[in-house]
DNA sequence: ATTCTTTTTGTGTGCGCGCACAATAGACGA
DNA sequence: TCGTCTATTGTGCGCGCACACAAAAAGAAT
């Protein structure tokens, strides 16, 4: 009574219904089952499993008769099921970087939804947090990591010589990696994902030249603690460049670092002399979420014929942007940089299914009027697993 | 040995780790099963069962008590478990319109998607599909829909009229309805999911009104067959207008419906006669996504000086926006709209989660340069249920 | 033909939960 | 005290799959 030939993949639909009053029968495609590939194939649910997970050890032309039989049926294995019994844990170790930042505070919120969507899936979730513009921290809780010997490993790699030695001590020790954040083409993980960020750089360049006079200065700033060689921030600037090299104006493009952002009265003299400098400055382009620090410290007044166009919907900058002091802020999706991350690594670990290794977040251009539509978070991502 | 009490929620990580090579013991929280909770308060778990599930027909003082044990050790059912058991299925009927039209495509996309990922918790889609601007054909399937009896119902009602009668027998019978693309606002469902349109008409404005001239004409143009009742249209319009009012400018806002949109010869012709009449046209706003079906019959040079803003990434809007000729085009995300319509059915259904009434998806601005992200699907909305 | 390997195939148990049904305790009247 | 009825509690099976182990068949060697 469990025996279903190829001819009764169809079956009636009533019996299963809850509300079964009526009368009229609903045909319904129904899921085959490993039984019933054994039944049709004349063997045990047991060869069937070998030869689903290629385990061995069957004839040859008991292999092919089986899989013969999958494909007519349309074999497809039962997450719910294979899940359940599969009932491995799988530890995931996380290295992003300090949650003061309000950036980072978004990406470990994407963690942290992730963790709580696969907690059913077995998955543990550790998050190591490294101090922004600490290289030599970094590389220690890498090695930490490696040590622990996680499942599988989560990184944005800031540090392109850190990151690049960690990503290599992974790959020998046979650990999947899933990249956030910071694109590294050299290293091969098993995904990326985030932004194109030479192309968000090239928008960036697109939305302050709307409504620039024809001759301008403009101003790409690096707000970054120590060095600045993350490859995103590099690809970030070339995309700025190029936009402005065949607009047909005649735009300067100024590039600048400025490491003590933190100190708001040298952020603020320093910029001072940038714009006595500068006097056709008419945008400013801030390559990360702190663009709000900038104009922390200076006056309105000096903004006033300058377009501003920075990254992130972090508080400080929101306000700003709802203020029109911000002009235009360039979406990096952080939440859904952390959880995807961690649900591609769950997909190719648990899952087992294949995932696209770049996965290029869109670049949301958000203004103040379609801002609350990305900050609400009433959308559900799916709160599990589908 | 299955024994742990409130103090030995977690356990040796080691012990069910693969590779587990290692001599470091990680601890790792561990799932609570309801034979823990059962242990722990000195029940069976049948009790447990009752208690979880409400089911009544247990002691009061013992009710309390396994309540506050599960508490205490922290239980959460186990999704994948708890839907392998309850073994039912649902049949779920989804009411959109016809598929020659490439947004409804992208919806019946989403839809395929969500079946796709939804087939192991045992849900079955049944599409219906009716004719636009066919509000006798959409009452019709609906009554047929409601009789079949389904589980859950997915309905996007374009017809005001119609759609609120549907709802309203839905509602009767006691079938939970997920509303997409057009909200009604008068009608309880379960939830609606899709633009904010009145923010999204204020938007085009907005987009629209770059650089544009203190003094001119915009036209909202409606292409719709039969008349334009949806509760979005009215909305979007009302955000249009709104924008306008207090810009400091002076723009004169025209709002026009033409129904025989597929009569290029006639569209043309109207066009024109427009053109000819308000001279200092200066930005279109198509309240859909046929603004490609304007520009397929006029030439470029009428648009010369004239802003296009328009609706969705269908193919050839694409196009347009990438040689120029449309300048924004809004996302309403069908694909998503179809996909979490679905989703949220099965989140309420089957793993009986809350789930928000509201849920507007993002207005992404569309450009030429960031067109591709939104198009590209390899960003993978997990293909698995979370 | 017999024994021993090796290959191939079949069977049984458990994952955690939902639900039907069996079992027990308590209440009450005869 | 016993039976009966009801309120409460306990037990067992199945969901579909993964995996360990038992069983059988097929060769290989004597």
């Amino acid at each position: 009574m469990c025996a279903r030939t190829i001819d009764e993949i169809f079956y009636i639909f009533a019996q299963n219904q809850r509300n079964a009053t009526q009368t009229e029968q609903i045909k319904v495609p129904v899921r085959v089952r490993i039984k019933d590939i054994a039944l049709k194939a004349g063997v045990s649910t047991g060869t069937v499993d070998r030869v689903i997970h290629n385990r061995g050890n069957v004839a040859t032309k008991v292999k092919e008769h089986v899989e013969r039989v999958m494909t007519e049926m349309g074999y497809k294995r039962n997450l719910i099921a294979s899940t359940l019994a599969y009932n491995k844990t799988l530890r995931i170790a996380a290295l992003i970087f300090d949650q003061d930042d309000p950036y980072w505070f978004q990406i470990n919120q994407g963690l942290e939804k992730a963790q709580e969507a696969t907690l059913h899936y077995g998955v543990n979730l550790d998050t190591f947090f490294c101090d922004q513009g600490n290289p030599v921290m970094f590389q220690k809780l890498a090695t930490e990591i490696v040590e622990s010997h996680p499942d599988a490993v989560l990184v944005a790699p800031l540090f392109l010589k850190e990151g690049l030695h960690f990503l290599q001590l992974c790959a020998k020790k046979g650990i999947p990696v899933a990249i956030i954040n910071t694109q590294m083409p050299k290293a091969k993980a098993l995904c990326y994902i985030g932004q194109d960020s030479y192309q968000s750089g090239f928008i960036a360049a697109r939305l302050l030249n709307f409504g620039m006079k024809k001759k301008a200065t403009v101003l790409l700033l690096n707000l970054d603690p120590g060095p600045t060689n993350a490859q995103h921030l590099l690809d970030k600037e070339r995309g700025f460049r190029e936009y402005f090299k065949d607009d047909g104006k005649s735009i300067t493009v100024l590039s600048e670092n400025f490491e003590q952002y933190r100190d708001q009265k040298a952020l603020k003299s320093w910029f001072i002399k940038i714009l006595g400098k500068y006097k056709d400055l008419s945008g400013v382009f801030v390559t990360n979420s702190r663009a709000y620090m900038l104009l922390d410290c200076i006056d309105k007044r000096y903004f006033q014929d300058i377009v501003m166009v920075g990254f992130d919907l972090v508080g400080p900058n929101i306000e700003y942007l709802k203020s029109n002091r911000i002009n235009f802020l360039i979406n990096q999706n952080p939440v859904l940089q952390g959880y995807l991350g961690v649900i591609n690594l769950v997909n190719h670990l648990i899952l087992r299914q294949e995932v696209a290794q770049i996965q290029y977040l869109p670049l949301d251009i958000v203004v103040r009027e379609n801002c609350d539509y990305y900050t609400r978070a009433n959308v559900s991502y799916p709160a599990t697993i589908f």
